[in-house]
This record gives structure tokens, C-alpha cells and sequence, in this order.
DNA sequence: TGGTTGTTGAACACGGTGCTCATTTTCGAT
DNA sequence: ATCGAAAATGAGCACCGTGTTCAACAACCA
């Protein structure tokens, strides 16, 4: 059952239909992108769009998801509590800066309550799978480990989002270690410690 | 120069809007909401609309004005500094409860970027101001101050957003504290120190 | 009361959407 | 190189929401 591989015409319309969102979305935003900007932009006619996605959503959709797997095979994303407290970070600020303008089509101009969304969610996971291996099931903490794993979460993006905002000012390294110095001690004052 | 007071029918029709978008944003979320939804369910008719306000943009945008305004008269939220690190927080909390249909409204259904952009800008000023004061001018800090300034104002979005979501669990004096907890280690770790 | 101001609903042009279908182009396997 | 299958095309269509106009009507307030 090998995975069969697209018609070349599929895959050119398709990367086609991708890049002219990104385009449009680095200059409008999300919001104010309309179909017909895209199918322009890509020179592809209407009825095509259609034939591959049933709305610009959906066209949008699919681009994060390759950009998630993509993640996945970033090295170390997905090593959990191993790699350390918050050990995910580093390895997201470098595969954000591996496709800057992709990412920052995302971002700019407020991008879209979806995007936000979309990337919150997968943060989201991230966060709770390891809180919950580090933190002792029954023990009572002083701050419901839900909302740890939410202010986790809108830390990391305020500081991604500052940093394609500010067109990445500092090496990822360095990011990641704004990160921590702000997350970390406010995390390890509840109890709970990482395992180094 | 008194302030003119507006012709009854027009506070009639004004209010009748302002409540119905608020509504309709309770089970839609503002993006879906669509301005025949609103003069329908305010029973105002359609050109009404249009000869208060240009788009349902500037409805929403008008509505947020006035809960801001009755914001700044919350005892407390202006203080600055005086009222200790992050002292405009409590009081956010409590005008948050004592108006808990509005925020829920502007909050449920991932909201509308437009609502995150205008809460997130108010709030970073009074943010940015507070910390110019406590850090010395010229000091080299570990983070950037614009950083520590992005990362506060979500850390507080994200506690109060949890709040609204879970439909206020606690009082506001709690989730005042843990976003105290959570957020204070982080900041004083830098350098920068209450006056306390 | 009367003059002013606000409200109404019908009508309109515009632009974007999502879909259909007959025709043409391109692909890839033989 | 050929040929059948699959994809792309573009014109056309019905639909919906927008934002505006205007003449008739209703409510206000002095």
C-alpha cells in the first residue's frame, strides 16, 4: 500500500494555491484575503479551488497542518519532561526561525482568532502531558494545574510573537532563555520541580 | 458647554443594538454575527443601523469604549504603582466579575482577534507605564522591558480568559492571587523590585 | 401645537461565495 | 507516440450580506 503519490497537476495547484495564501496573507492578513485574491495571485481558475478545498479555512488548514508535522520531525519537540522543564521551547523557537515567513504570515496583523487558535491547541498539549508527569497526581497545588498549563502556554506565545513582530532581534538561544528566566521561576514556586 | 444629552430615541436605538450584538455574541461569537442578525433581533430597522454607525465594527468598537470608560472608574485600576507590582490586577478582576455577561460575550468562541487587540493594547499601557517606573532608566536587564511588559499583559489575558471560560470558579481575589503567583517570580528574579 | 429630528422599509448596485458543466489540457502508462 | 483517464478551465448561476438612497411616517421637545 505505498502511499500513492498525487498527480504532478495536484501537487502544483496545490503548492500554488499554499504559497499565494502566505503572499497575500504577509501583506492583508488573514481576514481580508477572498478566494479570488488567491486563485489571481496563484493563476488558477476558480472551479480548481474548489475541486481541492471547499473554503479558504480549509486551504489555510492544510498549510499548518504540514507546518505541524513538520514540527514533529523538528529534533526534540516531542522528547517530553526528558529533555528538561519546558524542554519543547528551544527546539519550537528554532523550527520558527527554519520558516520565518511562513510564520510570520501567520502572526501579522492580528492573524485571525483560527491561527491563534489552531496553535494554542497544539501548545496546549505539549504543556499538559508534561506538567502532568512532573507534578504528584493527588497533590494539592496552590494554583489548579490547568491554569499553569494556560499561562505556560500564553507565555510562550507572547514571547514567539514578539519575536517575529520584532523580526527575530536575538539568536533562538536567546529567546528560549527569556522564556525560561519568566516561566520557570513563577512554575517551580508552586512545588513542583523538575527532575534535574 | 454641556454635554448634549441625545435625543431619547437615539439612546433607545443605541442601547437596543449594543444589547442585541452583545446576545448574538453569547451563542454566534462576533465574527459569525451579521448586521441583519442584529437590527432583526433589536427589531430597529435596517437603515437605522447604518445612520448610527458604519459597520458592526464600530457597534462593537463603541461598546468596548464605554466598558473601558466604566473601567477607569473602577476604584483602583489607575493607581500605578502605588498599589504595589501589578496592583491594576484585582481590580481588572473585579470589574471583570461585576460585568460578566459583557466580558463573556467579548471572550466565548475565540473571540474575534479585534477584541484580544483593543483588551491587549489597553492593558499594555497601563503595564509598560507601571514597570517604567519601577526599573532604573539606564539598567541593563536580562530581558527587554518591551518583553517583560508582552509577557505580563498575557500571562494576565490568559488567567483572566481561564476565569471567564470556566464561568469564574473562585472569587477574583483568587485568581488575582495565583496570577500574582505565577507571574511575580519571574519579574522579581530580574532585578526589577516592588517598592514593598 | 409645529418644526425638527429620528425611524422606517423598500429598492438598488456591488462583491464574494460555492457550485455546475461542457470543453480543453495535461498526465502517465503502455 | 498514442490513448484513456484525470485535472484544469472559465463562463455562468443563485445566493447572501453589505452599504446606500429616498420618500413617507412617527416621535420628540420646546
Amino acid at each position: 500500500m505505498a502511499a500513492k503519490v498525487p498527480d504532478r497537476r495536484v501537487r502544483r495547484t496545490r503548492n500554488l494555491l499554499q504559497d499565494a495564501l502566505m503572499e497575500i496573507m504577509l501583506t492583508k492578513g488573514y481576514d481580508d484575503v477572498t478566494v479570488q485574491d488567491i486563485v489571481d495571485r496563484a493563476n488558477v481558475g476558480r472551479s480548481t479551488f474548489y475541486a481541492h478545498f471547499t473554503d479558504k479555512q480549509q486551504l489555510l488548514t492544510s498549510g499548518i497542518e504540514q507546518l505541524r508535522e513538520s514540527l514533529a520531525r523538528q529534533e526534540g519537540v516531542l522528547e517530553g519532561p526528558s529533555a528538561g522543564l519546558l524542554g519543547f521551547s528551544l527546539p519550537m523557537f528554532q523550527h520558527v526561525a527554519d520558516n520565518y515567513r511562513l510564520y510570520r504570515a501567520l502572526v501579522v496583523k492580528g492573524g485571525s482568532a483560527l491561527v491563534e487558535e489552531l496553535a494554542r491547541d497544539m501548545l496546549t498539549g505539549l504543556v499538559r502531558d508534561e506538567l502532568a508527569v512532573l507534578v504528584p497526581p493527588g497533590a494539592p497545588l496552590p494554583v489548579p494545574l490547568e491554569v499553569v498549563v494556560q499561562y505556560t502556554v500564553s507565555s510562550f506565545l507572547a514571547l514567539q510573537t514578539w519575536w517575529l513582530d520584532q523580526k527575530m532581534p536575538c539568536p533562538a538561544g536567546e529567546v528560549d532563555r527569556m522564556f525560561r528566566d519568566l516561566t520557570i521561576p513563577g512554575i517551580m514556586a508552586l512545588g513542583i520541580a523538575p527532575q534535574s
